[in-house]
DNA sequence: CATCATACCTTGCTTATCTAGGTATCGTGC
DNA sequence: GCACGATACCTAGATAAGCAAGGTATGATG
């Protein structure tokens, strides 16, 4: 009764995923490029700026990496009414770092967008 | 004398794998849309066209990923002056897909783009 | 018939996310 | 003062995908 060879919604949904890693970095320093934000509030200007869900299993190390390369720095600040947080905020080869790869993400994106351009024209609706 | 925590050149470069991995799917798929091509000739296409240089390696394995989901579908040609090709050419559901990806890819450029706003104002050139 | 170019494919390595947990600190109610 | 929940940070193992390097096969050329 069902013959597709796929189901649709997962594998797109694993694309996306794939999808979200490229960019996921470059969100990451360009978030911090403004403030001095602490994981979880990462998190939530994540999904709430750029509608990207991410986990905290990911999050963290992949801000621990980004510390070993020396583009963010972290401290620890007590909260008035709170727990300790550990606050990240971009170095000097950091802010560098996220404008050259801002320059390459735009030049990739155009580059596909030039790919997709063609399916425009067929669209049903 | 060399005290930078990174090497700028390389851990870019790797990020910007990163990045196109992500794509790749979407704009192999994009290719196809028009026409119906063999392996190399994407590859040939994907560089003129969108700017990825992509090795072999990772093209076939990506189509045979992309034939065994059932996006695609291939057959052998033989090429008057030359050596057989397996062209790939979109199925049915592959356009289906093609043109979910291009809309979820659009939604996570543009909410990267709204992150990378801020950047914009302080470059200094 | 040996050589070269074209074209397709495979193996092992590396990297990075995700899932599903675990640890630590602080405030509150009894 | 002590148990409890909320907030916050972190880790281990599984999984996925590109890449580099090398291998196979076909046809044209001298």
């Amino acid at each position: 009764m069902n013959d597709q060879p796929t189901e649709p919604a997962d594998e797109l949904g694993k694309w996306e995923i794939q999808v979200r890693k490229g960019g996921l970095g470059l969100a990451v320093l360009a978030i911090l490029w403004p403030d001095r934000l602490y994981g979880l509030e990462i998190l939530r200007r994540l999904d709430s700026q750029a509608g990207m869900s991410i986990p905290e299993g990911t999050i963290y190390p992949l801000l621990s990496r980004m510390k070993a390369e020396g583009l963010v720095d972290s401290e620890w600040v007590e909260a008035e009414a709170g727990h300790p947080r550990k606050y990240y905020r971009l170095t000097d080869p950091g802010r560098l770092r996220v404008r050259e790869m801002a320059r390459s993400w735009r030049t990739f994106a155009a580059g596909l967008e030039r790919l997709l351009a063609p399916l425009e024209i067929g669209e049903t609706k």
